[in-house]
DNA sequence: TTTGCATTGTTATTTAATTAACAGATAGAA
DNA sequence: TTCTATCTGTTAATTAAATAACAATGCAAA
């Protein structure tokens, strides 16, 4: 395996492709495939064949010429890469609809990736087991994720305890932060903060989707004008 | 207003952030504030403050010298450039977990968006009122769509019904697809997709926490040789 | 054997996005 | 009034990402 140094400075959408790869080749794998083309990685992630040849020499894997690259092979070098050797733990504060969505995204495989703990405020939740996960008091978040050596903490409370959960997840030595809330947050610099707001996203479709019927108007009255 | 071309070539990235910066003024107003500088809006989205301004260049908004960008009118033009003069209905599909978070999302925001249907096959769910939204029968999603002209829809089905749903979208005449199933599917072109994928930026997440502690392995190492 | 074809691996080029640099403006202090 | 500090707006430079171009390889068919 190369050194370390090398794929710290992969490119940060490299990292991102490298784990959909991995997901695309688990499905071909349960599908008795044993080798796969770029062309057919590549279609399935609606990218060229050259970005996935390039992503590949990044981490220094070599395919074969007439039958591609080795499924299993690839998924290994790509765990070896972005898995950590013991696997990491995660929280999820907040048990609601989001929290116990992530959960149930996340049963069944067999991740380096473990949530070993929720969080909540509400009475009924604390102490009960959900979708395999206990819930525990929110304010016994510092000793659980100490004790249970938690590094990643997600965020799935309401926008307003966004930054309070933050802080109490920095106070209580987390790593690094996902933040499933619209609104941003403040941490540490030695804390990995990565933000996704859903609201965005969907505006962003909808403004495309605007644009082009904007432009389907304008190819009709182009005809009109003819 | 600026020619509707002006805003076509707006980067994409630029898209994004005027979501989210209309996201913070908007909270912003609600604290009284009546203007706000580029520095500020850039401590807040974690950016810097030229990127801020440029983005705001290229929509076309002139701040003041010493008092910055007037929250109210910087909120008004970027809804003129990002939603529909009408408004936008979308459906979801799949009112699990995911679905249901999604228009917890939604409630209480006066945004052009409306979540306007719910599908699911459950027959449980069929017919009920799930936080404000109607849940339709899954195949009665082309009448609903067309009669309510529905124009986006969001995918959170179980990852392996993704392409099943999207096909049935697409011929429901749907302009624009969500997908939040870590299953990538394909859509015609005249139909714009985002695909988005938790997994993804939760594995990136553990990469550079990973990274950072080797990080520090390496610092210690250091000095002990020293 | 030789030719053609499809594929990989890599370098070069292009495009997109960000950051730096700086002129221009104006309020407030001296 | 003049100077200083602090913003904005814009162009220039830089960096990051994606794409294009193409040599090298080796199987399969002629």
């Amino acid at each position: 395996m190369k050194a370390l140094d090398t794929f710290r400075q992969l490119p940060h959408k490299t990292i991102e492709r490298l784990s959909q790869y991995r997901r695309a080749l688990l499905i071909c794998l349960e599908n008795e495939k044993t080798h796969i083309f770029s062309h057919e990685i590549a279609k399935i992630q609606h990218i060229t064949p050259v970005q996935v040849r390039r992503d590949l020499m990044l981490i220094g894997y070599s395919g074969t010429l007439r039958k591609g690259y080795n499924i299993r092979e690839l998924i290994d070098l790509i765990g070896e890469i972005i898995d950590s050797d013991k696997g990491i733990k995660v929280a999820i504060v907040g048990m609601g609809n989001l929290g116990r969505a992530l959960i149930n995204y996340f049963k069944g495989r067999r991740h380096k990736l473990v949530i070993a703990a929720g969080f909540d405020t509400n009475p009924d939740k604390i102490g009960k087991t959900m979708n395999g996960v206990i819930c525990y008091n929110y304010e016994e978040m510092g000793r659980i994720i100490s004790e249970e050596d938690i590094e990643i903490g997600i965020i799935t409370v309401p926008s307003k305890y966004a930054m309070s959960t933050a802080e109490k997840l920095v106070e209580s030595g987390i790593k690094g932060i996902l933040n499933y809330t619209p609104k941003p947050i403040n941490v540490p610099d030695n804390v990995y903060l990565e933000e996704y707001d859903m609201i965005t996203t969907l505006e962003k479709v909808a403004f495309y989707v605007k644009l082009g019927k904007e432009e389907s108007d304008e190819r009709v009255r182009g005809q009109a004008a003819r």
